[in-house]
DNA sequence: CGCGGAGTTGAACGCATTCAAGTCTTGTGG
DNA sequence: CCACAAGACTTGAATGCGTTCAACTCCGCG
C-alpha cells in the first residue's frame, strides 16, 4: 500500500492507514490520458501512487502551460472537494496508479478527525506555495536558471520522499513538455539541457535526469527547498544532499 | 465592519458576523510597510480589511516577483495558520487596514464549527486557483497580453466584490510594480500600457486603471474569471460586465 | 532650490522564438 | 522482414520581442 510515501512530512502511521483505508482500490491509466477535465463536477478526490501526473490549462490557441507536477503520494485534487471542479485539466505524463477518495469520506474526517482535516488542507497549502514557487521561477528566472530550477526542484521532492537516489531521477516529460513546464519552446529546452550537459550539471538520457553536480544545478537554478516545507528530519537530509556535504 | 465585503461568495451573514468577533481590531499600516517577513514564526493570520497588500520573493540579486494581489476582503496568509511560518513577504501597496485572527481562535472554529473551518479552507484553495492563473498568465501570454490579462484580473476580482464599478479601479501599483508582477521590466511595462492608452482599451492615469473598453481588454488578455470560483449571481454579473452586455 | 522617484523615450543588444530541415527511434502494416 | 509514418530530438539561420543602458521630463517634497 505504500503508506510510506503518503506524505510521511505529514501524517502518521495511523493516519496514513485510515486514509488509504477511505480510498477505492487503485487505479492504473496509460500514458497521457486525460484524468481529470477542467470545469467538470466530480464527487471524489484523487490520490497519485504511482507515476507521474500534470496539471494544466491551455490559451485561445491550444498552447499547453503546465501548473502543477505531482508525484507518488500526492493528494493532487483536493482543490475539487471543497470548490466542485478543476479549473485545470490533468493527465497522466507516464503510466499512473490512482485511488479514489469520495467527497463524503472526506466530509467523515471533517467530523470524526478533525486534527486529521487540517493536516489535508496543509497539503493543500503546500500545494500553493509550490505555486507560487512557480510563479517566481516563470516570471523572475532567465531561461537557463529556469530549466535548472525546475529539475532541482522535481529532484528535491522526489528525494525528500525517498523516490529517487542521489544519482538522479526518472522524468517521464519529453522536451516538449519541459518547455510548457518552463513557459518557452522546445528548442529553446533543447539548446539549455546541451548546456546543461556540457558543463556537466545534468544529463537527461531516455527519460532519466543524471544530476552530476546537485551543487551547481540547485545554484545555476537560484533552488531553495524551504517552499516544500519539509518536515526537519527530512529536510536535514535534503540539504545534505543539495549541500555536496553529502556523496553527489 | 464591511461585513459585507468579507467573501460574500462564501460566508452567510451570520458567518462573518461570527469571523470578525475573532478578529483583533483594526490596525492601519502605511504604504510601502512590510507586513509579514519571510520565514518568521507566527501565531495569528491577517485579514485585509481596506486597500491592498502585494505578496512577494526576490531572487538572488534582488530583484522581486510578486506572487499575488490581494484587496479588501481577502485573508491573505491563511497558509501561516498550518504551516506556521511564510514562505514569502507581505507589503502594503497603499495605506492597508488589516485585522487579526489568533491561530487559537481557528483551532475553536475546526472544532466548533467544522463547516465554517471548511469555507476557510475553501478560501485558500481558491487562493491557490489565482496562483495556477499566474503561472498560466506568466508562462503563455505575451507581453501585451499579460498586461491585460492581470489588468482584467483585478478588475473582476474588485467588481465581483463591489469595490469598483464598470468605469475602472485604483491601483497602488508603479510601472514597476507591474512589472514585477508580470514577470517584465517597467520599461517594457510603460510602452506596452502606451499602446492600450492608444488601442483605448483601458488608461492608468494616478493610479487609476480607467478600463474604457472591457470586451477588448479581456479578449487580448485572454481572460475568463471561471478560476475565481464565483458565486453565480456574481458571475452572472461579472459576465455582463466582461462581455459588454452592460453598459461599459 | 535641489533632490529623488516615477514616468517616458531612443538606440543597441541579445535572448528566445520561429521556421525549416534533418536524424533517430519506435511502432505499424504490407 | 522491410517500408513507412509519426514523434522526439537536434541543429542552423533569420527574425523579433523584450531587455539594457542612458538620457530626459515631470512632479512632489524637504
Amino acid at each position: 500500500m505504500l503508506l510510506d510515501r503518503a506524505y510521511p512530512e505529514t501524517f502518521t502511521h495511523q493516519e496514513a492507514l485510515f486514509l488509504s483505508g477511505l480510498q477505492g482500490p487503485p487505479q492504473t491509466v496509460r500514458s497521457r490520458t486525460r484524468i481529470v477535465r477542467a470545469h467538470t463536477m466530480l464527487d471524489r478526490s484523487l490520490y497519485l501512487e504511482e507515476g507521474m501526473v500534470g496539471r494544466y490549462t491551455c490559451d485561445r490557441s491550444g498552447r499547453r502551460q503546465f501548473v502543477g507536477l505531482q508525484i507518488p503520494g500526492d493528494y493532487f485534487d483536493l482543490a475539487a472537494y471543497l470548490l466542485g471542479t478543476l479549473d485545470h485539466d490533468v493527465d497522466a505524463l507516464g503510466e499512473a496508479t490512482l485511488r479514489e477518495t469520495a467527497f463524503e469520506d472526506l466530509n467523515r474526517v471533517r467530523d470524526e478527525h478533525p486534527e486529521l482535516y487540517s493536516k489535508l488542507w496543509r497539503i493543500s497549502l503546500i500545494d500553493a506555495s509550490v505555486h507560487r514557487y512557480w510563479i517566481f521561477r516563470t516570471g523572475r528566472l532567465a531561461g537557463k536558471a529556469r530549466l535548472a530550477n525546475f529539475l532541482a526542484e522535481m529532484y528535491t521532492r522526489l528525494y525528500a520522499r525517498g523516490l529517487c537516489g542521489p544519482e538522479g531521477y526518472r522524468l517521464p516529460l519529453s522536451q516538449n513538455d519541459l518547455a510548457e513546464v518552463c513557459g518557452m519552446t522546445s528548442v529553446h529546452v533543447n539548446r539549455l539541457l546541451r548546456e546543461l550537459r556540457l558543463d556537466r550539471i545534468c544529463t537527461i538520457l531516455d527519460g532519466m535526469v543524471q544530476v552530476e553536480n546537485p551543487v551547481a544545478l540547485i545554484r545555476l537554478g537560484q533552488f531553495s527547498p524551504a517552499f516544500l516545507y519539509l518536515e526537519s528530519t527530512i529536510a536535514e537530509r535534503v540539504a545534505l544532499l543539495l549541500n555536496g556535504t553529502a556523496e553527489g
